[in-house]
RNA sequence: GGGGGUGUAGCUCAAUUGGUUAGAGCACCGGCUUGUCACGCCGGAGGUUGCGGGUUCGAGCCCCGUCACCCUCGCCA
C-alpha cells in the first residue's frame, strides 16, 4: 500500500506514530526554510511539514512541489505546538513531520482552484464540465457522490429485507411506437435494422412478474431522446420496482418506507408515515398542480359561482361556458406588490398560457376593493369571494378565468413563482405526498382521439370500471405519482393483469386486437399466459440525490452528466464516426 | 422549434455617456522569506473582449448574423 492512514484520519491520540499518508497537493506554504504542504484525499486535510534543520534535502524537494502534484509521504505524526493548532479541519491538532517524500505524478496548473467548501462552484458550469475530473475534487461533488451511494446502498439494503430481487434487463431493446423519443443503436449483423435504448424497463418488469419473480428492482439507465432541463438528462437512473400480489395501497406503503429509510441513512432524518394521499382532481383545485409544493399554504380556491351572476363578463361568460373561475389570495400582497409587479405577474400568468390575470387589492375590508375590476362587484359579491379565497386585510387577489386545468394552472405557476419570491418556502422541509385517482384517458385535440393518461398498462380504478367505455374522460385510472416538495419523483401504476380489460382500454385508444398485435405483439401473449394481478414504480433516482443534496439540478449528483444540448464537454460526444463503421453499419448520411 | 439570460487574461470579476496603452484578485514564472494554514514581500509574463460582419474619426460598449453554455415553453406514454 502506499499508504497508512487517510488524510482525514490522524488526531491528537496517534501522536509519536509513524504513518504514512497518499494524496495530492492541495495547498503549499513555502517560508523559505520551513516548508507547510496541505495534502489532501477525499477523506481530508493533513499538514505535512518540511523542516530543513531535520532533514535539508527533503526541504528542498518540498520547495518544488505544486498544486495538484500526487505524492506519497512518510514520517512522524506528532503534536502541533501550542498556538498552531487548527480548528477549522479535523486533524488540526497534528502534523506529519516528513522524513520521507515520493513525488508519485506532477500536475500541469490547474484551470480553477479545488474548493473544498460546500455550496455553489464558483467557477461556470461550462468549465466545471469541460474539466469535470477536476471539479470532481471539489468538496462539494465529493459530497453528493457519497450521498448519491448511500442512497443506493440504503435503496438496496431495505429491498433485499423485504425479499426483492434486482435483476438487470436488456439495454438494447425494440423500438416502440409510444411514448418518449428513442436512441436508436443500428444493428450490423441485421442490416437495416435497429435497437432502441429503453425510456424504462416497463415490459420486462411485467414479464418478470408474469415468470413469477414476485418482487422486483433495479436501479437502472433509462435513456430519452427529449429535450433537457435542470431535472433531465438524456440517461438518467431508476430505481425501478414491481410487485405481484399488491394492491395500490401496497406499493405506496413499501415506498413510503422505503423513503424513510433512505432520508434516515442519508440524513439522519426522520419523516412522518404515511404520506398524504392528494386526488388528482383536488390536487389542481388546491395547488394548481398535479405535482403540489406543500411546504407553503397559499391555497387556491374556486370562486365560479360567486362570479356567475357578475356583470364582469369576462367571469360570468367563461362560468356560462363551463369554465372555471379561480382565485389566489396573496397575502400582505396589496402593498408588497406595486402597479409594475403586478403587470409583471400578469406577464408571467401570459406566458404560464393565460389570457389575462384580473386582480384587486384589499387593503381594508371596509374600504372595499380597489383596482381595475373592483367596480364590477358591489360590497356583498366582494365579501363573498373574498371569504371563499380565504383574503385578509391587506392581501392581493389574483383570479384566472378560463377551462378549469388550466384557470387552475395558472394560479399554480403563480403560487410558485410568488411564493419563492416573497421567501414563503422553507428550505430544509421534505413534504411528500402521492397524487393519485389521475384520469385514466386524456383527450388529444390535435388526434381528435383518448390517448393513455400514464401509460397503456395502466389499471382502471375499481369505482370507475363500469363507465370506463361510456365515459372515458371521467374515469380515473390507478396511476400514483410521488412527490416531494413540488418535484414528481416517482410514477407508476397498478398494471392491467387481465386481457380482456387490456384489449378493451386498446379499443377506448382507437387500436384494434390486429394494430395491438402488430405494436406489442409477444405481450399479448405474455397477459394471456397466467398474468397474475401486479404493480410497481419507478423512482426518479437523480432527482431524488439531488433534493436530499439540496442541489437545483441533478447534474450536481451525476459523475458525468451531458449538457443542455446533450452533449460531453470533457469527452467531445457526440461525434463524426469512420466512413467505414458506417459502412460495416450500412448507414448512409443524408447531406 | 419559440422566449429569456450569460460570454473580457488559466479562474473570478471591473472598465463613466462610444474616447488614448482593456485593469484587479487568485493562479502561473523569477527572486526573497524557518511555524504557516486565504502565509507574507519584491518583480515579471499573460488579452483576436466567443466568432463574423456593419455603423462611426474612434466599438469591450451600438446594430445584424452566428456559436457555446444556462433557465424555460413546446416535448418528456
Amino acid at each position: 500500500m502506499y499508504r497508512t492512514h487517510t488524510c482525514g484520519e490522524l488526531r491528537a491520540p496517534d501522536a509519536k506514530k509513524t504513518a504514512t499518508l497518499a494524496g495530492w497537493v492541495h495547498a503549499r506554504r513555502d517560508h523559505g526554510g520551513v516548508v507547510f504542504i496541505d495534502l489532501r484525499d477525499r477523506y481530508g486535510l493533513t499538514q505535512v511539514v518540511f523542516n530543513p534543520q531535520e532533514k535539508p534535502q527533503l526541504a528542498d524537494l518540498a520547495h518544488t512541489l505544486k498544486f495538484e502534484d500526487v505524492i506519497e509521504v512518510a514520517g512522524l505524526v506528532r503534536p502541533r505546538p501550542e498556538g498552531t493548532l487548527n480548528p477549522h479541519i479535523p486533524t488540526g491538532q497534528i502534523e506529519l513531520a516528513a522524513d520521507r517524500l515520493t513525488i508519485l505524478s506532477r500536475a500541469t496548473p490547474s484551470p480553477f482552484e479545488i474548493d473544498l467548501a460546500p455550496g455553489r462552484s464558483k467557477v461556470a458550469e461550462e468549465t466545471r464540465l469541460t474539466y469535470r475530473y477536476l471539479d470532481l475534487r471539489r468538496g462539494a461533488m465529493q459530497r453528493n457522490l457519497l450521498l448519491r451511494h448511500k442512497a443506493a446502498i440504503a435503496m438496496r439494503k431495505f429491498l433485499d429485507a423485504e425479499s426483492f430481487l434486482e435483476i438487470e434487463t436488456p439495454f438494447l431493446y425494440k423500438s416502440t411506437p409510444e411514448g418518449a423519443r428513442e436512441f436508436l443503436v443500428p444493428s450490423r449483423a441485421n442490416p437495416h435494422q435497429f435497437f432502441a435504448l429503453p425510456q424504462s424497463p416497463q415490459v420486462f418488469k411485467q414479464i418478470l412478474m408474469v415468470a413469477g419473480f414476485d418482487r422486483y428492482f433495479q436501479i437502472v439507465r433509462c435513456f430519452r431522446d427529449e429535450d433537457l432541463r435542470a431535472d433531465r438528462q438524456p440517461e438518467f437512473t431508476q430505481l425501478d420496482l414491481e410487485m405481484s400480489f399488491a394492491h395500490q395501497g401496497d406499493i405506496l406503503s413499501l415506498i413510503e418506507r422505503l423513503m424513510a429509510a433512505v432520508l434516515k441513512e442519508c440524513l439522519g432524518r426522520e419523516i412522518p408515515l404515511p404520506f398524504r394521499r392528494i386526488p388528482y382532481r383536488e390536487a389542481m383545485d388546491q395547488w394548481g398542480s398535479d405535482k403540489p409544493d406543500l411546504r407553503f399554504g397559499m391555497e387556491i380556491a374556486d370562486v365560479t359561482e360567486a362570479v356567475r351572476a357578475s356583470p364582469f363578463k369576462v367571469f360570468s361568460e367563461t362560468a356560462a361556458r363551463g369554465g372555471s373561475v379561480k382565485a389566489l389570495a396573496v397575502p400582505g400582497g396589496a402593498g408588497r406588490y406595486g402597479r409594475a409587479q403586478v403587470d409583471k405577474l400578469a406577464q408571467k400568468a401570459v406566458a404560464l398560457g393565460a389570457k389575462g390575470l384580473a386582480w384587486a387589492k384589499l387593503e381594508k375590508a371596509a374600504a372595499g376593493w380597489t383596482g381595475p375590476i373592483a367596480k364590477f362587484f358591489d360590497a356583498a359579491a366582494q365579501k363573498e369571494i373574498g371569504a371563499r379565497a380565504g383574503a385578509k386585510d391587506g392581501d392581493l387577489l389574483l383570479f384566472a378565468a378560463d377551462n378549469w386545468e388550466k384557470a387552475c394552472a395558472v394560479l399554480g405557476g403563480l403560487r410558485l413563482s410568488i411564493g419563492a419570491e416573497m421567501g414563503l418556502i422553507p428550505a430544509d422541509r421534505f413534504e411528500f405526498a402521492w397524487v393519485v385517482e389521475f384520469p385514466m384517458f386524456f383527450h388529444s385535440e390535435a388526434d381528435g382521439k383518448w390517448v393513455a393518461g400514464h401509460h397503456l398498462f395502466t389499471n382502471v380504478h375499481p369505482e370507475d370500471a363500469a363507465k370506463m367505455e361510456k365515459d372515458p374522460g371521467g374515469t380515473r385510472s390507478l396511476q400514483h405519482d410521488l412527490v416531494l416538495n413540488g418535484h414528481e419523483i416517482g410514477g407508476g401504476s397498478v398494471r392491467i393483469h387481465d386481457w380482456e380489460l387490456q384489449r378493451k382500454v386498446f379499443g377506448i385508444l382507437g387500436m384494434t386486437e390486429e394494430e395491438a398485435r402488430e405494436k406489442f405483439g409477444f405481450f399479448i401473449d405474455v397477459l394471456k399466459s397466467g398474468a397474475p394481478p401486479h404493480g410497481g414504480i419507478a423512482l426518479g433516482f437523480d432527482r431524488i440525490v439531488a433534493l436530499v443534496a439540496g442541489e437545483e439540478n441533478i447534474r450536481e449528483v451525476i459523475a458525468f452528466p451531458k449538457t443542455h444540448k446533450g452533449t460531453c464537454l470533457m469527452t467531445g460526444s457526440p461525434s463524426r464516426v469512420t466512413d467505414k463503421q458506417l459502412d460495416e453499419l450500412h448507414i448512409q448520411l443524408k447531406k
